[in-house]
Parts: structure tokens; sequence; C-alpha cells
DNA sequence: CTGTATCCTTTTCGATACTG
DNA sequence: CAGTATCGAAAAGGATACAG
């Protein structure tokens, strides 16, 4: 048997809720940053200007409990701490990269999709 | 010039955007569902039980939009409506499977590392 | 059948203050 | 420095009723 892949988009719950907590808006941008080197939680802070304090605790807890980051403790006192990619992690860059490329290739069809929407659909509910 | 991405996982805010709206929860199922054949609207109200009518027509507005599904007026009286692919919406696929396969190759691993998460990070806190 | 409109609940999120 | 705790605002989401 060939090895074009059979799957038709087999989405089940355990992948969505997967996704949900690996893909997700600030996650990207985390793992984005930390791609190639380990950084900090300030350094982080200052790589995503728009993130809070508390969503990037969360997000990076949440990578982490899904094994795509570690965080290390390098000193107690003042306390420091690195975040870097796991092996795991590492393994989500080429995926996610295709799915960029994707993105990058059809940005300007999207932008020209949603002006044609935007004139044709919705002026007609507005008066 | 070889080519090897160069791109370091380039994440603009446009591309978040994007991704946002393509690729979260509902949207997935969605493509999924509209990605072998088209589908009336109940027909995927049924296939995605989960959903209420309400995230439904948003997520497919939303989708119809950015140019991936295409959403025709079958008949006026009773108002049928069938939504379908476009080919942009089609050249989704394969980046998502790759995603999806990613997710299936390393499910196990994952929950391996969330099982070790909550028995040696999150005990410590209740109690 | 395919929506829209409204209400109300739930969840999310930022801002702030505080701790080790 | 790297968080936690708390509060209130805002957004998302479901349920229901209704329209074309």
């Amino acid at each position: 048997m060939p090895e074009t892949t059979p799957s038709p988009l087999t989405l089940s719950t355990p992948h969505r809720e997967l996704l949900d907590q690996v893909l997700d808006k600030w996650s990207l941008l985390v793992m984005s940053e930390l791609c190639d080197s380990p950084r900090r939680f300030n350094e982080l802070r200052r790589a995503i200007p728009d993130v809070s304090q508390k969503s990037l605790t969360t997000t990076l807890r949440r990578l982490e409990r899904n094994g795509v980051i570690e965080r290390h403790l390098l000193s107690s006192r003042p306390v420091a701490v690195q975040y870097q990619i796991t092996p795991l992690g590492k393994s989500m860059r080429s995926p996610i990269e295709e799915i960029l490329a994707w993105a990058t290739r059809n940005m300007e069809r999207i932008n020209q999709a949603r002006a044609r929407f935007d004139n044709t659909v919705l002026p007609s509910h507005s008066e």
C-alpha cells in the first residue's frame, strides 16, 4: 500500500483539545519566541508586549503541562526562571511553519475575499 | 540558494488574526465536514452536535468572509442553503492534516507529559 | 429550513495589589 | 524577578423566541 495519507481530517475530541491548548494565539507567539533560544519570563513579556502577566503565566503553564516547553529554576534569590522548548515542542515547528506558509501565500487572496464579503454581504444589512 | 525554509516562525498580527479565525475549534470541525462534500446548514448541525445554532452561524460567516467556504442559496421557499469549500479552503487541507498527524503521532507522549505535570507540579499546591 | 434578536450565564482577560 | 490572588469589565456562548 502506498503512503498517501488516508485519513480525511480525523478530528477527535482529544485532538481538538490539544490543538486548542497548543495552537492558540499566545501559545503560538510564545513557541515562536522559544523556538530558537530559551527565554526568561520577563524577556517573553517584553517580546510579546500585548500579553498580560496573567495570560502569559497561564499560557506557559499549559504549554509546560503538554510537554512542549520546560520550566527551569535558575536561581532562587533573586528568582530566575528560564523557559525552553522541548524536543516534542521542536517537532511542532515544521507543521506550524506549513500553516504559516499557507497563510503567507494566501494573505492577499484572503484580504480580497474579506473586502468582497464586506462590500457585498454586509452593506445590505446596514440600512 | 537552497530551498531550506529560512523564516524562523514569522508570526505577524495579520497571521495571528487569520489563524484565530480559521483554526479555531468550530472552524476546524466545519472545514473537516465540508472537506469531502458540501453540506446544508442543518446537516452541519447534526454532524457537529455540540455546536449551537448561533455559534455555527458565526463560524460559517467568518469562514465565508475569509474565502475558504461559499454559501449557496439553493431554493427560497422553503429556504435551502448549501455550504461548500472553496479552492482556497481546499488548499488548507494539507497543512491542517500535517498538524493533525503531529497530534496523532504524539498524543501518547502528550498524555504522559500531562500526567507527569499533574502529579508533580500540581499536588504541591493543593494543601 | 435558515437564520436573526434578545436575554442571560459563563468564561475570559486585564488591572491592581501583594508575596517569596 | 516571577509569580499568585482578587476584582471588575468585556467577550463569548447557550437558550429561547421569532421571522422570511
